[in-house]
DNA sequence: GTCTATAGGCTGATAGAC
DNA sequence: GTCTATCAGCCTATAGAC
């Protein structure tokens, strides 16, 4: 999976100091909230190398995005050959989510951003991409009802639920971080480490689909 | 809760015209997206307006944002008196939350955009409004703990998934819209309704945080 | 590939008439 | 309370030297 333009042995040092430098500032302010010149004094280059490089902020912010999603798409590949149990294989989705949006900080806030904005910076041919998060979902969801581990839950809602809890989750770091300097948090809160939510969500949403074994407890 | 400069008859049209028509566009566009003017001719108002009712663009963001965190936490607070037993009590938390992010459409897209660029517009005075939701859930959560119709579970991860999906669902509406639009959904794959993402969270919350009355099936 | 200088367009705010 | 006209500042993109 080679650039293209590589003529010197310089790796595209600059481009990549430019994806991740605009990751982090656009995950945080949106794509407007974002000035180019930002983006170049952070990664440490030259503000004419985004118009060199990506053809401008929008070529940049595009150039992340698709990065983004080859990255989890490849990743997610794996789970649907594996042979494993619905229930397992669903927990290694939320594991795969949160592995990734640990190691590219950026990820939630802007997937978030985008989908919010109906995909106003997306070309629809990058719609696909989006749509294949929740193919995956769909496999497992649709393989754990199949085999009977699952009640018959509609996979379109369960995709969202849990996609939608874990990139909230690491997306709304920053202001957990805020309010904790601002000592604004109650006596004994202390917000969550990833780990004790990703362990959280695995198994609300293993039990929460559980074939019925047993009567739920309270009805209205 | 009258407001204040109201000398003539005119109920301050002109003021929540604008309110209204700054809610939808911040919503999709980002506050850093959104153009007075644009403002002003969705409201039918006149650009200057905004200067003077609200001392401008960002004074007209606050006020909403006060207002609509405002209104979410007066429904809230009869929760934390209501005798109902801790799941019913969950349940009805999800419905407030669903059915004002549908009489304020903009509301969880506002909400999102803040708490993931750490509260940007907002003054550290606006921070105890946020964290006023947590201590809804958090009520509630101890409680059905305490009773025992709960396991043991965090009322922070536990605030943090149900408002998170929820948030999530409703602020990604002009995703689900443009994919329909542009026809790239998969055969028999529908946008789910409202209700439908409602009485599923509704479900899975009251399933997943119940207490132990059978084993949860399959353990890796 | 990188940098400087600059152009060209747009934006939010306000002064002042009504 | 509302509107028109206007301005100063800022922002992205690019031409052209190295």
């Amino acid at each position: 999976m080679a650039r293209r333009t590589r003529r010197t042995h310089n790796t595209g040092a600059t481009r990549e100091a430019l994806m991740t430098a605009a990751a982090d500032l656009f995950a945080g302010r949106g794509f407007d909230g974002v000035r180019v010149e930002q983006i170049a004094r952070r990664a440490g280059v030259n503000k004419a190398m985004i118009s060199y490089h990506f053809g401008g902020k929008l070529g940049l912010y595009r150039a992340i995005l698709v990065d983004l999603f080859a990255g989890m798409n490849t990743e997610l590949e794996a789970l649907g050959r594996s042979p494993a149990p619905a229930d397992e294989l669903l927990r290694e989705f939320v594991g795969i989510i949160a592995s990734r949006s640990r190691s590219h900080p950026g990820f939630p806030a802007m997937l978030i951003r985008e989908v919010i904005s109906g995909g106003q910076h997306m070309a629809d041919s990058m719609l696909p991409r989006i749509l294949s998060v929740f193919q995956s979902v769909r496999g497992i969801v649709e393989k754990g009802v199949r085999e009977g581990t699952f009640r018959a839950v509609d996979p379109i809602l369960t995709h969202l639920t849990i996609i939608g809890s874990l990139v909230f989750f690491f997306a709304t770091d920053p202001m957990r971080v805020r309010m904790v300097k601002a000592g604004m948090l109650p006596e004994g809160v202390k917000p969550p480490s990833p780990e004790a939510f990703v362990i959280h969500i695995q198994e609300l949403v293993a039990r929460g689909l559980a074939a019925e074994t047993a009567p739920v407890p309270t009805r209205r």
